[in-house]
DNA sequence: CCCATATGAGACTATTTTGTATCATTCAAG
DNA sequence: CTTGAATGATACAAAATAGTCTCATATGGG
């Protein structure tokens, strides 16, 4: 699927807006584009198409920083790192598509995201059995808490309590080794 | 602000739908609180006036949860560690309220958001200073970092990938230890 | 310069949703 | 039983928005 210039326009600014408000108009959409509103269907058929088109790109666009993350990486366990802290610098953005609608109709749509996640529960499995993520833990609550992470680091840079490079770091350290200091015993009982 | 049975059950209704989808219509809550959509009109002027009182509600449940745990703790850890695994069981539903547009125009829901933001953060600079919590972390961050977690865990649960108890214990764990398997790790001293 | 194509602007329609008003009904208190 | 207050249902007006269409304009290639 080639992307015209204009195309990417739209979807920049589509992707811009709607991060912040999920329920923009396709009129608040055009003027963020500085395009007519017009055009914004002469290129997409309706919203539900403009959204999908969005789906597509996030897919691709995490697909490529991981993609190229992994293959820097000789263990499952640095290749974690590598794609949780690349995939940090785009996910914000694309988070508003979780509660889009329409798009669960779209079966490419679902089963590439589907295989996404198992990537990375595989990528995350893989380093358990390496040996640096525990064993017992279920793989499921990890991905939930890489995705929490993220998120979360996405917001702090977002309000500019921390930088790009210095989330990116604390990330994987906070992730990995807790905020803890590593002198003192971490309790989870009740008195 | 007493509120009526009526009200009640509108706000509880609101608050189901939103959750899962943040532009429902006046009609779907009216429907989901088994009301006629007129009532929900007598009950809030508009729907704007209803989602300040589902944020006031929000503000209020949070802060009698948290102080509830925070009157059972001795050290502001052990308070740290109550307040968010308490909160964790609310605080999925009233996420949406987070993007809701009007709210922020109304001064006195910004000002109790901000305290409880506040009070988080000089919770964890407590635990940081007893020595629980690494000093060398921003405050800033590991508050990110608890919303994160919290969020993610909140899916999870939705998801039903773990359930609520097995979440908050987790949660704890994850949050002061990280996932890293305690043998692996060079720096990272065993208790 | 000429032409094909894309665009901007805006009119227009259809639909959805909000908010108001009306009226019959229910129901509980007196 | 009577009355008043709240409700449900529905009709209605007003506003916002999606999507279509037309036309004047611009622009880049031949």
């Amino acid at each position: 699927m080639p992307v015209t210039p204009t195309q990417e326009r739209i979807l920049e600014a589509a992707q811009r807006i709607l991060s912040r408000d999920p329920g923009a108009t396709m009129d608040e959409i055009a003027a963020e584009a500085r395009v007519g509103r017009a055009t914004v269907f002469r290129q997409f058929k309706n919203r539900d198409e403009l959204l999908k088109a969005l789906a597509h790109r996030a897919i691709a666009v995490t697909d490529q920083v991981a993609q190229e993350a992994a293959a820097r990486a000789t263990t499952a366990t640095e290749a974690l790192r590598l794609v949780v802290t690349a995939v940090l610098g785009e996910s914000e953005e694309y988070r508003f598509l979780g509660r889009a609608a329409g798009l669960y109709e779209d079966e490419e749509i679902v089963t590439a995201y589907e295989r996404q996640l198992k990537e990375l529960a595989d990528l995350v499995a893989a380093a358990q059995r390496e040996g640096s993520i525990r064993m017992d833990l279920p793989t499921a609550w990890v991905v939930a808490l890489i995705d929490g992470q993220i998120w979360a680091a996405g917001a702090a840079i977002a309000k500019g309590t921390v930088g790009l490079l210095q989330a990116q770091e604390l990330l994987w350290q906070s992730m990995m080794k807790g905020v803890s200091s590593t002198n003192m015993e971490v309790h989870s009982h009740v008195e």
